[in-house]
DNA sequence: TATAATGGTTACAAAAATATAACTATTATT
DNA sequence: AATAATAGTTATATTTTTGTAACCATTATA
């Protein structure tokens, strides 16, 4: 691979990072209770369904005392669940309520909202190009990215 | 502009903001004393080059004493130096030092060191894809999100 | 010149993220 | 059966982020 290559790709992402942070991260708190963390937490409860404890700290480089604090308030908020593992008690899986996901749409709607006033701004064939790029890079980065459970928490 | 592709785009960025997260933010504070939001200044002082306060403020969506808080810091550390505008003293711009910008980039050879790690798994195509659709993403993001001087802060 | 507006700082408080150590319960290993 | 390892929680402390109100200095306005 090309030393170029690779410096192209981590300066985008460098440059990516805080416009995500701003207009996702920001927006979120005055709209609902969920909290940043809550929110990555309940994102990939959508995308992976019933995850156990670690399995979150893992997938968000979380240490687990965070996840259980996180995990302590969306459940306060019947926002997901707990369940043990029948096969293995030690495991605590925990998944989205109905609820949960239907406030977790209600957040997306709003940055929905907020993403269709600025995307006015671009021609048919920029939004065009932006939902081709952002899928194609989701699709990549969780393919290199998401799965690491190697890591101690 | 059809439901569907705003929706495409919202869910995607909703999926990558968590992955970036945690290869950017979280990797950072294990190598440097360079804070999230530090870091996040230093990244648009490298990119737009002196800002007052205020600008920095609205280009991240900060309140101005956290801007203040984070400046104070990277001052403290040599990254950034304040410059009183001399057409209107009220103002104070800030610019990254020659230490800031060699920092700046340390931190950005580890992502890329990281990444490298990563995208071995990668084929070329798929190498070739991700720059090209990070390099889009990263345009049309700027574009639309970056510049906000309206908002009060 | 008096007043208002702007840019920024200071002081303070609260919420969130982060990290570590000690602990319980359960399962695996010897 | 005793011990070690694993999954998770509790407790605690620190750092970072966020927000608000009061304040100073400078500039603009009336």
């Amino acid at each position: 691979m090309s030393k170029l290559k690779v410096d192209i790709i981590a300066e985008n992402l460098l440059a990516i990072h805080p416009l995500l942070y701003k207009s996702i991260s920001k927006p979120l708190k005055n709209k609902s209770s969920i909290t940043p963390g809550g929110m990555f937490v309940m994102g990939i409860l959508k995308r992976n369904g019933m995850l156990s404890m670690s399995d979150i700290g893992n997938c968000l480089s979380m240490p687990k005392p965070h996840v259980t604090v996180i995990v302590d308030r969306l459940i306060e908020e019947e926002y997901v669940e707990r369940q043990h593992d029948p096969k293995d008690r030690r495991i605590v899986n925990i998944s989205l309520t109905a609820k949960g996901l239907a406030d977790f749409e209600e957040v997306k709607e709003d940055l929905v909202i907020n993403l269709k006033s600025k995307l006015v701004m671009l021609s048919d064939e920029q939004q065009e190009a932006l939902s081709l790029a952002s899928q194609q890079m989701k699709e990549i980065l969780i393919s290199i990215l998401s799965i690491e459970k190697n890591k101690e928490y």
